[in-house]
DNA sequence: CAAAACTGTGTCCGTTGGATACAGAGTACT
DNA sequence: AGTACTCTGTATCCAACGGACACAGTTTTG
């Protein structure tokens, strides 16, 4: 109920602005010692080691040599600070590759996406809900679109392949990033097949699935496969557009 | 460094016990209050109506009318009391329509999905990350294996597609959700056109296609149009198979 | 040179998840 | 039946976290 106040919406400007405003002209105090891309970076380092529920302002605020508190002079509070990880985080678009059709930047840009998310797993569970948009985080999407002008699909569908693709990355990079936690013998298999044992009757399916996913090397080509498969559709799309 | 002891593989035998082991037989002490499948409930209930920020164990012990300690007498925490409440909230699979092929169903099994991730916003952040399958998901994965044995596809290949499939419903499910959170009317006003304005020459492409698709009705239609270009996909490469 | 503005710090508080010890209730064994 | 055992719910306590607030030091502007 209080979620939906007033407040809401200064915390929402004042986040663009973090995100969004070059820092301004002459100040009149000290010097700060720190940066705002200081502190991202800072706490980058602490999400990926130890995940978003390591990162602390203590941890932050330590491994940067100042107070808990002298970082609330940059940041207003945890979950900005986090929207700014983000953004820097994911870093400019890539440019594209060259001589390259809709489909072959396509097919960089999820890639490139899904390398972003696999270096920075944090990011999976930080970019679900509402939230404000970085520059960075606009110019990947810009860049998507970029690679569909001339298609002739219009601004929906361009936006829907967009969101489509990067839906597709996201997922991967998320099964991948939750496979290999813990030993990576007992990946699969605690997550899979230890469930299954003593229940055939129940999934035949996904038995029968497993064990002959087991014999071929298909983890590693989830990525490839369903990028193939939306690229098809796409490209089925278009041609039935430009007969 | 300590999330990665020897208190995991104890805290993820518990949590598959408590998923999957059925209640056992005859006990001691005296009659428990209550059960797990109310606990999950009164947690769901709470989460829906506050997200997961505002599920508190204190909150659900409330709402059961018992003591915040009560409840760890039937989870061991809270992670497992979400773990438990998405399998609760997933539900059964729903059963296959009837007279549908592998598409049909596949085109079935994906709305559901993502009508239960609209229903349950709160499950779109809880399931991210390598955690324990319970009897219901799994249940779910099952049935879209079900419907795509026969058509050619290995075992690794319907995997994917189904990875693929959750992963749209899953990925517009979160984008139907942070658009409706604020008023209705500032959603995609503040979601990216107050961002736009004036910043009109960094993202051409961008912009285009926001204003095309404002005249179309483009925003309900995705979760059709990325069904329709994954499905598409299967169906050629099926076809492919299948000469 | 004084005033103003900004930075970093120390201290304090509310809330949260969780551990532990204890009192009562119901069942099993003699 | 009666006793001992075991399980339940409770009350109390603690550490960690996010954040508010007032204060002291520093640098620029008049």
């Amino acid at each position: 109920m209080d979620r939906a106040g007033a407040d809401d919406v200064a915390d929402k400007r004042r986040l663009r602005e973090l995100l969004w405003d070059t820092p301004s002209g002459p100040r009149r105090g000290p010097r700060p010692t720190l940066t705002l891309p200081a502190i991202a970076r800072a706490g980058i380092a602490i999400a990926d080691a130890d995940g978003l529920d390591g990162l602390t302002m203590q941890r932050v605020a330590e491994s940067l040599d100042v107070t808990k508190m002298a970082l609330y002079r940059y940041v207003p509070g945890k979950a900005e600070l986090v929207a700014l990880m983000i953004e820097v985080a994911i870093g400019e678009p890539p440019p594209p590759p060259a001589d390259a059709g809709w489909r072959g930047q396509l097919d960089d840009w999820a890639r490139q996406m899904f390398d972003r998310f696999r270096r920075h797993p944090w990011a999976l569970t930080a970019t679900v809900g509402a939230r404000v948009m970085g520059p960075n985080e606009l110019g990947w999407l810009e860049r998507a679109l970029a690679a569909l002008t001339g298609t002739g699909l219009h601004g929906g569908e361009m936006l829907d392949v967009a969101v489509l693709l990067l839906g597709h990355a996201r997922n991967l990079a998320q099964q991948v990033s939750a496979m290999e936690t813990g030993t990576p013998e007992q990946a699969l298999e605690s997550g899979l097949a230890a469930l299954l044992r003593g229940r055939e009757e129940c999934f035949p399916a996904l038995i029968a699935a497993v064990e002959s996913a087991a014999t071929h090397a298909a983890q590693d080509q989830a990525l490839d496969f369903g990028l193939s498969r939306i690229l098809d559709g796409v490209d089925l799309l278009i041609k039935t557009r430009h007969p």
